[in-house]
RNA sequence: GCCCGGAUGGCGGAAUUGGUAGACGCGCCAGACUCAAAAUCUGGUAUUGGCAACAAUGUGCAGGUUCGAUUCCUGUUCCGGGCACCA
C-alpha cells in the first residue's frame, strides 16, 4: 500500500468542508485564541510560493492551538479595493469589480489545494457594500469626533460645541497651533486663535464648520500630491520615477489639492507608550517609534534684519501692516548650541521666502524653488549632492545679536519642526557639509571635539565659544538655555513630533466612497441610514477636470455634491480583524458580545513591509473605537511574528549575440540562424578574458551549424553573449531541460547548446550528445518578469500539499528573507514516504501492530514531543520539522511500527501535515478527526540522562570527548579529565593553571 | 541620505541563556538490491596536509572583551525591507 498523497489529500479536502470542521463558534467553553494572516490583496499575477509562507505559518500554529484546546479563529478575506485593480481597468476597460472577482476565485482555489484550516464562512472583501458600508460608518464616528488632550481621549464633536458655548476654547486650543481663524468681523482679532463662547456663539454656520474641521479626527484639509500635466492626473509615489511619470515619461510636479486627513498625531502618545504592552520584535517597535519621532527641544524665535525694506526707497506705499516682518521660528532639539548657530536654512516651501528674499537673490531662488518642486521628499533627502541659495537675508541671534545669513535647501523639509532650523556646522553632519560648500566660516564650541575635519553630534564637551554658557557641559546647557529662552519670551520647550498626519483620499474610483456633502463649502456627513454610499457604475477610469478622482465626471454625483474623492486602500484593513469576528451583522460593525469575546488578535504574522503603514493606522482606528465605547481593547494586535520574504533564484542561459555567418563564402540571413547559447562555465571564461575561448566556441558553432543546415564550409563570428532569463521551472537545479526550452518558444525551437566540454546539442543530434547544460544563477525578487515564480498549486500536484507545507517551513525561520529552490522538496517528500512506510510497507502491507512499547522507543516519542511543542510555541517550525525527521528516523532504526508511539506522533505532525495524518489516524482505527485529538505531554521520565559525554577542551579548543556522570564533582571531573591520554599529551607534564567546568555543558583545562 | 534587518560548508539552514560550529535536508561520492532503471537501503562528505592517528585553518571583513565568541562590544563592507498615494 502506497503513500497515494493525491487520493488522501483530495478525500479529506472534500470531507473537511463537508462536515464544516473549520467553522468556528462566538459561543464555546473553550479559551478563544485568534490567529491573523496580514490582508491579503488579489493580485492578477496570483499567488507564488512566497505569498503562503506566512499563511502556512500561522496555519500550523492554529491548528496546534486547536489541539492544547483552544476555540481558535482563523479567518482570510480580501483587502479588494487598490490601485493595480484600477489600473488593469484604465489599460483593458474591464470593471476593477469584475477583474477582482476573477483574481479572488483564482486564490481561492490556490489557497484550498495547500490544505489551510481558514474559516471561510467569515470571508470579508473591502469592496463589498456590505463591508465598506460599515468602513462609512466607522470614517463618520471619526469625522463625529475630536481629540480630547485634557482626557487624552476622542469624544463627540458634540461635547466640544458644549465646551465652545460656555467657555470658548480657551482650555482647548486649535491641535494645529498655527491655525489662522478666518476674520469674520465679528470683534474678532485675526492674530489669535482663540474665541471665548460668546464669540462662538455670534460666529456663523461657515465659520464654526471651519472651526470644528480643525478638531475632527477625520478632517479636511490640503495637502501635496505627485500631479502630472500631461496625464493630467494624480499619480502615486511609485507610479513616479526620477521625477517624470512611469507611464509616458512626463514631468511629475507637487500639486496643492483638498484632502482627507486623520489626525493620527493626536494619538502619537497613546500609540507610542502601546508599544510597551504588545509583543512585537524589538526592531519593529524601534521602527513604529522612529516613524513617531517624539523629540524633546525648544522653538526659538528669531528677528529677521528687514534688509529687504532697508534696501527699498522708503515711500508711503508701504503699509503699515506688511512693515514688520515676523519672526523666523526654528525648531531645535539642541539648544545648547544656540552660540554655534552659523546660518539658517529653511525649507523652499517656507512661508516667509516671498517677503525676505532681497532684490539680487530674487531669480535665483525662484529658480531653485522651481528646481525643488520637481523633487520627491525622498529625493531631497537622499540627495548627495548639496545645494541651496542665499536668500540675502540675516537673522538676529537673540543672545548675542549676530547676524546669521538664511539660506533655502532642499534638505530642510516643510513638514517637520517649523520648516527651518538653525544650522550648527561643528555638531552635525549635514549642516557642516552644507557650511563647507558654501564657504560659511564655522564657529567650534565644542572645542577640541571639533576637528575641523567633521562635525561631532557630542552632548559631553564642555562649551567654549558660547558667551553665558562657557565651561558648562552640553549635556546640562540644554535645560539653561530652555529655561533662559522662556524666561526672554524668545521662544518655548517643545515636544515635536516626525510623524504627520495621515492622508485619507485618493484622486481614484475604485476605493470607498466617502458619505460626505458639500454645500456652501460645507462638509456635512450622511446620516447612517444612507449608508453604505455604493460606488457609482463609471464608463471611464479618466480623472476629473482639476485632478480630482474620476467621480467628479458622473453628473448624478456630482448633483447631488457628494464628494468625489475616495478612500485610500488602508481604510479597510484598518478594521478588517474586527469584522472577521462578527461578519455577517448588518445592525452593526461588529457586536461588542463578539468583540469582547475575541478581543486582540493573539498572533498576528505579516511581513515588514506594513511596519509602518497598515500596523500604525489599524492601532490608531482601534484606539478610536475603544476610545468611543465600541470595541473593549484599545490594542489590536497582541503578538506579531515577521514572515521573511522568499525571494526568486532566477536562471539564465548564455545566448550569443550580434552573430553573422556565411555558408561557401555567401553570407547568410541572420534570422535562419539557430539562437546558439553557451553553458555558465564558458560564459564566466569569456568574462575573464580566458584565452583561446573566441575560437572553440567559433568551432563548436560552426560544427553545430553545418549540421543543422547539412552544408559544409561554414563561417561563424559572434560579438558577445549575453545573459537571458529562462524559466526556472524548467531548470532541475542548474540543468536546463532543453527539450522544454525548444518547445516553450517558437524562436528557441532549433537552438544549439554548447556544453562545458564544447560538445554541443542541436535539435537532431540532440540523442547522441552527452552532456549538460548548466544555467547561471541569481538571486532577485520573486516576479513574474525574472520567470523565476514558482506556483505552489503545480508543487502541490506534484508532490502533495503536505510536502509543500512541511518544505516552506524547512526551508528556514519565517522570519527570515530566503531564496526559493525547488531541489530541496525531495527530501522533506522521501520524509512522509517514510512516515507512511512505518505504517504500511509497498511489499508486506499493513505493518504496524498493536505491541507494548519499550524504554528506547518511548525515549523518541518523548524527545520528539518535547522538541516539536518547544519549536512550534517559539515558531521555529524549520527545527520543528527536522525534529520529526529526526524521530522518523530513530524509530525507522528500531523498527518501530507500535500504534501505541505511532500515534501520538501522528497528532504532532497534524498540524504541518495535516492530510497524510488524518489518513492514517482513520487507517489505525480512529473514528473522530485527529483535529480535535489531546496533544500529547512529554513525561521527563524518559528524557532524564544520568551521564554526559563532555567536550574536554584545552584553552577553549575541544580537544577530547569524556563520558562522565551528572552528578560529577570538581574533584572528581579533575580527577578524570587529567589521568586521560590525550589531555596529558597536551599538559606535557606541566600543571594546568585551570579546570573549569561547567555541569551539563563543558570542561575546559586552561594551560 | 535616514530607519530596521541579514551575512555560517557546493546549497537551504542548526547551534534556544557566552560553552563540542555545521543538527536536519538537498547535492555529490562510494556501495547494496535489480537483467536494467526507478524507488529503497547502507556508508562518506567544511577546507588544507596526511594511508591513518592527527594537526592547522574556519561563522562577511578588521579589531576588542573572555578560560572560552556564530553569540557580547567598536568600526567597516555587501545584500534585503521601509521612508508617508503599491498593498
Amino acid at each position: 500500500m502506497e503513500y497515494n498523497f493525491r487520493k488522501i489529500e483530495e478525500h479529506w479536502q472534500n470531507e473537511w468542508k463537508k462536515n464544516d470542521v473549520y467553522k468556528v463558534s462566538n459561543d464555546s467553553p473553550k479559551p478563544k485564541y485568534y490567529v491573523l494572516d496580514m490582508f491579503p490583496y488579489p493580485s492578477g499575477a496570483g499567488l507564488h510560493v512566497g505569498h503562503p509562507l506566512g499563511y502556512i505559518a500561522s496555519d500550523i500554529f492554529a491548528r496546534y492551538k486547536r489541539l492544547k484546546g483552544f476555540n481558535v479563529l482563523h479567518p482570510m478575506g480580501y483587502d479588494a479595493f487598490g490601485l493595480p485593480a484600477e489600473q488593469y481597468a484604465i489599460e483593458h476597460g474591464i470593471h476593477p469589480a469584475v477583474s477582482t472577482a476573477v483574481n479572488i476565485e483564482n486564490f481561492r482555489a490556490q489557497l484550498d489545494k495547500i490544505g489551510f484550516c481558514f474559516d471561510w464562512s467569515r470571508e470579508v472583501n473591502t469592496s463589498k457594500p456590505e463591508y465598506y458600508k460599515w468602513t462609512q460608518w466607522i470614517f463618520l464616528k471619526l469625522f463625529k469626533s475630536f481629540y480630547n488632550r485634557k482626557s487624552q481621549k476622542a469624544e463627540s464633536i458634540e461635547s466640544l460645541i458644549k465646551i465652545f458655548e460656555q467657555e470658548g476654547n480657551i482650555n482647548h486650543p486649535f491641535p494645529v497651533a498655527g491655525f489662522q481663524l478666518p476674520v469674520t468681523g465679528i470683534g474678532h482679532e485675526s492674530s489669535s486663535n482663540e474665541f471665548t463662547s460668546q464669540q462662538w456663539n455670534k460666529f456663523d454656520e461657515f465659520t464654526q464648520q471651519t472651526i470644528l474641521m480643525e478638531y475632527r479626527l477625520a478632517y479636511c484639509g490640503y495637502g501635496e500630491v505627485n500631479w502630472c500635466e500631461a496625464l493630467g492626473t494624480v499619480l502615486a509615489n511609485d507610479e513616479v520615477i526620477n521625477g517624470v511619470s512611469e507611464r509616458g515619461g512626463y514631468p511629475v510636479v507637487k500639486k496643492k489639492l483638498r484632502q482627507w486627513y486623520l489626525r493620527i498625531t493626536e494619538y502619537a502618545d497613546r500609540l507610542l507608550e502601546g508599544l510597551q504592552h504588545v509583543d512585537f520584535s524589538d526592531a519593529m517597535k524601534e521602527m513604529q517609534s522612529n516613524w513617531i519621532g517624539k523629540s524633546y527641544g525648544a522653538e526659538i524665535s528669531f528677528e529677521i534684519q528687514d534688509t529687504k525694506n532697508k534696501n527699498k526707497n522708503l515711500g508711503n506705499e508701504i503699509a503699515n501692516s506688511e512693515a514688520r516682518i515676523p519672526n523666523l521660528i526654528v525648531y531645535t532639539t539642541r539648544p545648547d548650541t544656540i552660540f554655534g548657530v552659523d546660518f539658517m536654512v529653511i525649507a523652499p516651501e517656507h512661508e516667509l521666502i516671498g517677503r525676505i528674499t532681497s532684490r539680487e537673490q530674487q531669480t535665483v531662488v525662484e529658480e531653485y524653488i522651481a528646481y525643488v518642486k520637481s523633487r520627491s521628499d525622498r529625493e531631497r533627502q537622499a540627495e548627495k549632492k548639496i545645494s541651496g541659495v542665499f536668500t540675502g537675508t540675516y537673522a538676529i541671534n537673540p543672545f548675542n545679536k549676530r547676524e546669521i545669513p538664511i539660506w533655502i535647501s532642499e534638505y530642510v523639509l516643510a513638514g517637520y519642526g517649523t520648516g527651518a532650523i538653525m544650522a550648527v556646522p561643528c555638531g552635525d553632519e549635514r549642516d557642516f557639509k552644507f557650511a563647507k560648500h558654501f564657504n560659511i566660516p564655522i564657529t567650534n564650541i565644542i572645542g577640541e571635539y571639533f576637528s575641523g575635519e567633521e562635525a561631532n553630534a557630542t552632548k559631553d564637551a564642555i562649551l567654549t565659544n558660547s558667551d553665558f554658557l562657557n565651561g558648562v557641559v552640553m549635556r546640562d546647557a540644554i535645560g539653561i538655555v530652555n529655561n533662559k529662552i522662556e524666561e526672554l519670551g524668545i521662544g518655548k520647550k517643545k515636544v515635536n513630533y516626525k510623524m504627520r498626519d495621515a492622508a485619507f483620499s485618493r484622486q481614484r474610483y475604485w476605493g470607498e466612497p466617502f458619505p460626505i456633502k458639500w454645500t456652501n463649502g460645507i462638509a456635512y456627513p450622511l446620516n447612517e441610514n444612507e449608508l453604505p454610499l455604493e460606488l457609482p457604475h463609471v464608463d471611464s477610469y479618466k480623472p476629473g477636470p482639476e485632478g480630482e478622482g474620476p467621480l467628479a465626471n458622473i453628473p448624478s454625483w456630482t448633483e447631488q455634491h457628494l464628494e468625489t474623492n475616495t478612500m485610500p486602500g488602508y481604510a479597510g484593513s484598518s478594521w478588517y480583524f474586527l469584522r472577521y469576528m462578527d461578519p455577517h451583522n448588518d445592525a452593526e460593525f461588529c457586536s461588542r458580545k463578539a468583540s469582547d469575546y475575541w478581543g486582540q488578535v493573539d498572533l498576528y504574522i505579516g511581513g515588514t513591509e506594513h511596519a509602518v503603514g497598515h500596523l500604525l493606522y489599524s492601532r490608531m482606528w482601534t484606539k478610536g473605537l475603544y476610545d468611543l465605547g465600541l470595541i473593549g481593547h484599545d490594542e489590536p494586535y497582541r503578538k506579531l511574528v515577521n514572515q521573511g520574504m522568499i525571494q526568486g533564484s532566477s536562471r539564465f542561459v548564455y545566448r550569443l549575440n550580434e552573430c553573422t555567418f556565411s555558408i561557401n563564402g555567401q553570407s547568410g540571413d541572420a534570422k535562419d540562424l539557430p539562437q546558439i547559447f553557451i553553458s555558465k562555465s564558458i560564459f564566466d571564461g569569456l568574462n575573464e578574458n580566458k584565452t583561446g575561448l573566441i575560437d572553440e566556441i567559433s568551432t563548436a558553432s560552426t560544427k553545430a551549424l553545418e549540421i543543422e543546415f547539412r552544408k559544409e564550409n561554414i563561417i561563424f563570428e559572434f560579438k558577445k553573449s549575453i545573459p537571458i532569463h529562462v524559466d526556472v521551472n524548467i531548470v532541475d537545479g542548474v540543468e536546463l531541460d532543453i527539450d522544454a526550452f525548444r518547445n516553450s518558444r517558437i524562436e528557441y525551437a532549433n537552438s544549439i547548446f554548447i556544453f562545458d566540454n564544447f560538445t554541443f546539442s542541436t535539435k537532431d543530434l540532440q540523442a547522441q550528445v552527452e552532456g549538460k547544460y548548466i544555467c547561471g544563477t541569481e538571486v532577485e525578487k520573486m516576479s513574474k518578469r525574472y520567470f523565476n515564480t514558482v506556483n505552489p498549486n503545480d508543487l502541490c500536484e506534484r508532490y502533495g500539499a503536505d510536502t509543500f507545507r512541511m518544505y516552506e517551513m524547512f526551508l528556514g525561520p519565517v522570519e527570515q528573507s530566503k531564496p526559493w529552490d525547488t531541489k530541496g522538496i525531495e527530501g522533506v517528500h522521501r520524509f512522509l514516504k517514510k512516515l507512511w512506510r512505518l505504517f504500511y510497507d509497498e511489499v508486506k502491507g499493513k505493518v504496524w501492530n498493536e505491541q507494548k512499547a519499550n524504554d528506547s522507543e518511548l525515549k523518541v516519542l518523548h524527545k520528539a514531543i518535547k522538541k516539536i511543542e518547544e519549536d512550534t510555541e517559539r515558531f521555529s517550525f524549520n527545527t520543528g520539522v527536522s525534529a520529526a525527521m529526526i524521530a522518523v528516523n530513530e524509530l525507522s532504526d528500531l523498527k518501530c511500527n507500535k500504534k501505541e508511539i505511532l500515534e501520538r506522533l501522528l497528532i504532532l505532525l497534524t498540524p504541518y501535515a495535516p492530510h497524510i495524518c488524518e489518513e492514517l489516524w482513520h487507517l489505525t482505527g480512529n473514528q473522530a478527526t485527529i483535529l480535535d485529538a489531546a496533544y500529547p505531554k512529554a513525561e521527563e521520565k524518559y528524557l532524564i540522562e544520568s551521564t554526559k559525554n563532555y567536550p574536554i577542551a584545552i584553552n577553549g579548543k575541544t580537544r577530547a570527548e569524556l563520558n562522565i556522570s551528572l552528578d560529577a564533582t570538581q574533584q572528581e571531573v579533575e580527577q578524570i579529565v587529567l589521568s586521560n591520554e590525550t589531555i596529558k599529551k597536551w599538559l606535557d607534564g606541566k600543571q594546568p593553571k585551570k579546570i573549569i567546568y561547567v555541569k551539563n555543558k563543558m570542561i575546559n583545562v586552561v594551560i
